[in-house]
DNA sequence: CTTATTAATGCGACTTTATCGCAATAATAT
DNA sequence: ATATTATTGCGATAAAGTCGCATTAATAAG
């Protein structure tokens, strides 16, 4: 399964490192000059995803969130991933808070996916 | 919009208390005797989460799962909720991490709900 | 440059999770 | 015992995301 390099692709993960915020599906597709199928913009972002290179949050209002993040050009075991994000309940926006957080598992445990999110309001829409 | 003590509520408040892991519905329908309609089971939790009596939270596979926190007992202001939870991509079980965790914000930033979720093996399953 | 291979896309159907409106029921107050 | 209205059940509906399959197009091979 070699990957291999489409418009569509090219154009998502442009929108994605211009965004200062991560996206949902549909923002993503408001900010699409072309028209991308829905389930096309999934398969790509899930890719991206898989192949580590966007990260893929779940709001607390259950949907996908998809962000480009500065270390996730590093190769994927370097990905330490465990920041927080944090989604404005008004304006939609989420993106990424710095503070890097540690949590020790019970023993016996493996982590593979981190979710951290806060909602609350932005100094926007405080 | 005073509150009434009804039969499902009782139902589904003791199997919340009863177990250590997080349910989402599906799991609860099937803890339940009586038959309570989906809907009814949902209005019931999320108005158990609005009260601050059981904490509500966003799996990675988008569900809700509800729990009954033992500091959910507490006035709803001194909630602290600030901790993680675990979901365990094998068997499923959602249990609360006893870390608890402090996220500075940014200035100007509020925030209203936290959601901390660390997904990967649990002990029987790793 | 042309052709073969197969990853990626588009389309439509489908699944799953969750919510909503409304009439019927039942918990509390009078 | 009766009135009030919160709660429930039912069915319809919404929304998010996935899947199968035929078609398209990116890369490799000749």
């Amino acid at each position: 399964m070699k990957r291999r390099k489409t418009q569509s692709q090219q154009e998502i993960l442009t929108i994605l490192k211009g965004s200062d915020s991560a996206l949902n599906h549909e923002m993503l597709q408001s900010k699409l000059s072309s028209k991308i199928d829905r389930a096309t913009i999934y398969r790509v972002l899930n890719r991206f995803s898989d192949d580590g290179l966007v990260h893929k949050i779940i709001g607390d209002d259950g949907k996908q969130y998809f962000a480009f993040c500065l270390n996730c050009e590093k190769p994927k075991e370097a990905h330490t991933h465990n920041h927080f994000h944090f989604r404005c309940v008004t304006c939609g926006k989420v993106e990424c808070l710095k503070s890097e957080i540690n949590v020790s598992l019970p023993k016996g445990y493996t982590s593979e996916t981190f979710n951290g999110l806060i909602s609350g309001y932005c100094s926007n829409c405080s």
